[in-house]
DNA sequence: GTAATTGCAAAGGATTTGCTCTGGT
DNA sequence: ACCAGAGCAAATCCTTTGCAATTAC
């Protein structure tokens, strides 16, 4: 077995596709179920829509789908209140923030320069460095305040 | 079984002290900690703390304990990035927010009254009610900075 | 063909709970 | 005495991992 061509890297990426390289019938599916569904949803949600539909994923491979899609950029993540992580397509490719319906995971995406700078400048004042930030907004939106109490 | 005395209310808090309402062993010692421990600490290290000191607390008991402490307003307690909570006593009775080492707890309280104001904004402009909002900010602090990479 | 992916099932880790016993008051 | 509170193990829940079986390319 000789190998006259030079030896491939070990690519981890594919120009256009992410970190997980091949086009399986699980990671089409998850990508589907994200690009439908329109609000912030966990990993078990996405997972029960996706048997709901009769696709055939385990559990362990919607989170390793969701955490790669996650790394690339194209689904945003948030904790909700509880811990628990809830996974959305990402609209704009810009950094933003939520304001997440509780009840429903309908969600707004509200950009906020002025945090981002507020927060990098809290940080400098006192040395920190390697910053990240969280900021979230939960609350019961119109229709759901409506429906319940 | 006669009662002549009136039946007294299901009371929950005493005042001055707070949920829970007896004070035992375990109940100062979980305070003592935190009154010693300037940063946020998770509950198992707290617990860990106590061990360590030769204090014989349950687990259990110290994640009721910190629970009703925070419930109760004098203890603060955060989410970090791994999902885990974490408490730590409450200097100022004020809502603020947190600029917090990833790598030792250390953690500067920053009042965020234009936060607030904004957050209830982006809100109100949604018609969202029962607003909650979540502001974290994570980075090294100069000490482990310069310890750490 | 061969290495990336899957799918379980098991493992992990934080937190909560059930229930009996203990100790404040 | 009475009942809030403690202990401890079992139960929950979300998430990750090990590994043999698949499957894309």
């Amino acid at each position: 077995m000789t190998m006259s061509e030079s030896p491939r890297p070990p690519q981890r990426t594919v120009p256009g596709r992410g970190t997980r390289v091949r086009a399986t019938r699980q990671a089409e599916a998850v990508s589907q179920a994200l690009a439908e569904l329109p609000e912030f949803r966990s990993a078990q949600e996405i997972h029960a829509e996706l048997r709901r539909r009769g696709e055939r994923v385990g559990l362990a491979t919607v989170y390793r789908h969701l955490q790669a899609l996650h790394q690339d950029g194209g689904v945003d993540a948030l904790r909700d209140e509880r811990g628990e992580v809830l996974y959305r397509r990402c609209d704009t490719g810009a950094h933003h923030h939520h304001l997440t319906c509780r009840s429903c995971g309908r969600s707004v995406e509200v950009e906020a320069a002025a945090i981002e700078r507020w927060a990098e400048q809290v940080a400098a004042e006192h040395g920190f460095t390697e910053i990240d930030h969280t900021v979230e907004i939960f609350g019961l939106c119109p229709d759901c305040a409506r429906r319940n109490g």
